[in-house]
DNA sequence: TAGATTGTTAATCGATTAACAATC
DNA sequence: TAGATTGTTAATCGATTAACAATC
């Protein structure tokens, strides 16, 4: 029995209420399902998380995966994973489960995440450290290309595999490194600071790993990592 | 214009399949709203996002907030706000909205965590450190009451306010200071044993910020932290 | 009073789930 | 063939939203 993470109930509770949602774009894909159009806000995040398990399974080795057992490790139901599947295409194989792999491969089709994606990580505390030397991100095409940091004793220092930069080179290496998304592991005080600058140099997703509440244009997203949320939500379940 | 964190899907797409959700449970409350019932998940994981922004705008010194300014923050849209902190009682004031430290107090109650509880961290790398210096998880109640590591150099080191102790002492260590959650901030490849080792201690609760899939019996929760996940997510609304 | 914002209703849409035939 | 698991249907439940009277 696998866990699964109590992250998002049935709404994963952080609904988006960004513009519209269903609109119809250009390219089309394979043929049939609803590659032709954007995904819902549920749906995507669901792939997303089909992804991470998928991912690590392949690097488990794992040949293939039943959805009892993405349901068990995403704690998604089986018929929605296989509703949310079945809608792109017949990806499965009866009485056998998915090809790992292939499933992998579909689902970045889906997403158009295939390609390679530019980060900067603000702040080379403990936190960004964490983040550079971690493989979350690489795992998924995304790239740290950039460390930033005020601090004269970190300028210049060696974090991962990039020197860490004086914040004064933002806007400059934002543009030349083609970044599309930055990330806060600063301390509160300095977040909102940095989130304008970010999105001045034009960058249009902002992680933030600080306990900020940050204000930024309504084009710009942000998502606030929070675990007390999630383990008030979880311990909730546990004390009840 | 705040941020929001494109988080929880309509349903922060966690949706979370644990057993029954809607039973009544012992100890009433305040009288009216569905206080004697044990919350929806959806409801649950709101009301703890609710409260984290709450406690940020008390910090920054805000005395009332409207369910548009929370709508803004948690990206859950304003009626629906209303609505769920309506069912519980008339805890905001028409033409001004929300005291911010009445709610706070109001939502803890609800959520049953106005007391504390005592975590372990497992891992004082740089993740682990950066967790520890943090005030996410105190501001909501719930302490770092022990560091663990394996590797003799970091045993005996301090680490926030506490004295890193070896793993071995795990099992003795969460019985004696009543631990209920267990934080995996370790390598992949040591996190299933470590978690095996928390389970067999009897932590109900484990946050994981590894990448690996964890195995625990049904009645453990586990909660991954997934990052590159929500990554995946916003670049989607982002490309599309 | 005038403006703002809550509390609540009603309608719609999407998620959830059970069930089961199809088929590997 | 027998067992397992997908793909799909149909029914239900809860989230979402607009609208607006109540009221601070």
């Amino acid at each position: 029995m696998p866990s699964g993470s109590v992250w998002e109930p049935s709404f994963r509770v952080t609904s988006v209420a960004y513009g519209e949602l269903t609109t119809t774009i250009d390219d089309a894909e394979d043929g049939d399902g609803p590659m032709g159009e954007r995904l819902s806000l549920g749906v995507a995040a669901r792939l997303s998380r089909y992804l991470q398990v998928l991912t690590q399974a392949k690097k488990m080795g794992k040949e293939t995966i039943s959805s009892q057992e993405l349901s068990d490790y995403t704690h998604v139901n089986s018929t929605q994973i296989r509703r949310d599947l079945s809608g792109f295409g017949k990806f499965g194989k009866r009485g056998v489960g998915y090809n790992v792999e292939s499933l992998v491969s579909q689902i970045r089709k889906i997403l158009r995440t295939a390609g390679q994606h530019n980060i900067a990580l603000l702040g080379a505390g403990h936190l960004g450290k964490a983040i550079a030397s971690s493989d979350i991100f690489a795992d998924h095409g995304f790239r740290v290309v950039a460390i930033f940091d005020v601090d004269p004793a970190k300028v210049g220092t060696t974090v991962g595999s990039q020197v860490v930069r004086h914040t004064s080179e933002l806007a400059r290496v934002v543009e030349e490194e083609d970044i599309v998304v930055g990330v806060l592991a600063v301390p509160t005080a300095a977040a909102q600071g940095l989130a304008d600058q970010l999105v001045a140099a034009g960058v249009k997703i902002i992680f933030n790993y600080s306990e900020s509440l940050l204000d930024v244009p309504p084009e710009v997203t942000v998502h606030t990592s929070s675990p007390a949320v999630d383990l008030l939500y979880a311990l909730y379940f546990y004390l009840t």
